[in-house]
DNA sequence: TCTGGGGTCCTAGGACCC
DNA sequence: TCTGGGGTCCTAGGACCC
């Protein structure tokens, strides 16, 4: 911990919400919920205003339905968060070189490291808090963040939780530990329902009841090295520091079904386009992998994990098709799975190929060493976790007509799409209905529909 | 009709080596 | 012909985070 509140922690409001409601002015104001839209969806992300009939992230979408009916179920557009979020990284790098991305909507700041140096007096933060939201606002369009500032990572994040959304929470140094001990001790990262439900057994509900708790009985509960985590996390003990560029240890993809599959050659379909999507991701960041693993979740939730690690690292479609494929072969399909993942680890960006002596049962005729993008396996259709992946219109999508100009998918159904034609800089528009086989309208933006930088 | 998809980190046991 | 101990790598599962 640090004599100085100079660790920043942004979180930005709602965000996915957020940005749809900023590209779709008819959502703006109104409940507003991104994530799966299918059976077996979950939320990722609710609007305040969705939030206020107790919709939460995590929750299934048909839960949510039934909570708010009325909502905008979308589906996400990732490029779109994608494209904010650097916006954001890159107004928090002009701030200090010491930028943590902990994912597309949350960022560490180490501001001790700021160039040119920042004061760190309470009136200093404020100001400067109030020229990022001002420009964070500017270069995305008006998204709204929440900032916590303290002297360490734990009690920063901690601070962003104290006033959201558009918020800021500093906390004085010295007083971190009795802001903790009414909390809950939830607030604790990695006290999560499992960890909660072994403190509550034990009596502990509260930071105070941990820091209350011998030792030995809190390790006894939890594990040694949980624990002493928790412990020192419980008086404010967190002198992590701020890392910007955090390697990547894994690369998966995985897809839930619409509903379970039986099916052998269509599981190994899927998993052909899965090792392939892996491979591509892995050759676009010029690395490779020596761990292959497969993921296989039962009809009745069971996860099963089966992983192989070859003797050299490969970043090739067909080897880690063969490896998946022989790794399916060992676990029993017939009862129905839900879910199907293929993922890489042991990622290294020197390149070290060697498959002399591996033992790959079922490699299908090697491809020529220098082809590195094999033809796609058949998409997953019917079944398969549509419209996600296929080529039907999804909630929320952009999409472009002829005639009509920019606009998104409103909703899909029985042979026609609904779109409304509206765009960031418009009014809300009007809703148009079209035959899905429109031939005037187009998935994406135009090249014309660019939204005017700001 | 419960329960996503992308990750990280930890634990425990077995193989293997010296 | 009798039972070590440490270290590393690997696999499987699970908790947790956003």
């Amino acid at each position: 911990m640090r004599a100085e509140a100079s660790v920043l922690h942004l979180d930005l409001d709602a965000f996915f919400a957020s940005v749809e409601q900023r590209d779709k002015p008819s959502l703006r104001g109104k409940p507003v919920i991104v994530g799966g839209t299918g059976q077996r969806g979950v939320v990722s992300t609710a609007s305040y205003e969705a939030r206020r009939y107790g919709v939460r992230s995590a929750m299934p979408t048909h839960e949510a339905r039934r909570r708010c009916p009325h909502a905008a179920f979308l589906s996400g557009r990732f490029d779109a968060y994608r494209d904010a979020s650097r916006q954001v990284m890159a107004l928090l790098h002009r701030l200090s070189p010491l930028v943590e991305p902990l994912s597309l909507d949350e960022a560490f700041v180490d501001l001790a490291a700021a160039e040119p140096a920042v004061g760190l007096d309470r009136p200093a933060l404020i100001d400067l808090v109030g020229s990022i939201k001002a420009e964070l606002a500017e270069v995305t369009g008006g998204l709204t963040c929440s900032v916590g500032i303290a002297s360490s990572k734990f009690m920063a994040k901690v601070a962003t939780e104290l006033d959201k959304p558009d918020g800021l929470f500093i906390v004085e140094p010295g007083s971190e530990v009795e802001l903790l001990r009414p909390m809950q001790v939830t607030v604790i990262p990695g006290v999560g329902p499992v960890t909660a439900e072994k403190l509550r057994r034990i009596g502990v509900n509260t930071v105070a009841d941990l820091q209350a708790i011998p030792p030995d009985e809190l390790v006894r509960e939890v594990g040694r090295a949980h624990g002493q985590g928790l412990l020192a996390l419980a008086y404010a003990r967190d002198d992590r520091a701020v890392e910007p560029e955090r390697e990547a240890k894994s690369i998966s993809v995985e897809d839930t079904f619409a509903t379970d599959l039986v099916d052998h050659d269509r599981l190994g379909e899927i998993l052909d386009g899965h090792a392939a999507q892996v491979g591509r991701r892995l050759r676009a960041a010029g690395l490779f992998a020596r761990t292959v693993t497969i993921k296989v979740r039962q009809h009745d939730f069971a996860t099963n994990t089966r992983a192989r690690t070859l003797s050299g690292a490969t970043d090739r479609t067909e080897t880690i098709t063969a490896v998946a494929r022989s790794l399916l072969a060992q676990i029993d399909t017939s009862n129905g799975i839900r879910l199907l993942g293929v993922g890489v680890a042991g990622l290294t960006d020197v390149v070290q190929e060697d498959l002399f002596g591996e033992d790959l049962e079922a490699v299908p005729d090697p491809a020529p060493a220098d082809d590195h993008e094999p033809a796609e396996p058949p998409a997953p259709d019917t079944a398969g976790a549509r419209p996600r992946h296929g080529t039907g219109w999804h909630p929320g999508q952009d999409v472009h007509h002829d005639d009509h100009g920019p606009g998104w998918v409103w909703g899909a159904g029985l042979g026609r799409v609904t779109v409304r034609f509206e765009t960031r800089d418009t009014p809300p528009g009007p809703v148009r209905t079209f035959a899905v086989d429109d031939p005037a309208l187009h998935p994406g933006r135009a090249p014309g529909d660019q939204v005017t930088a700001r």
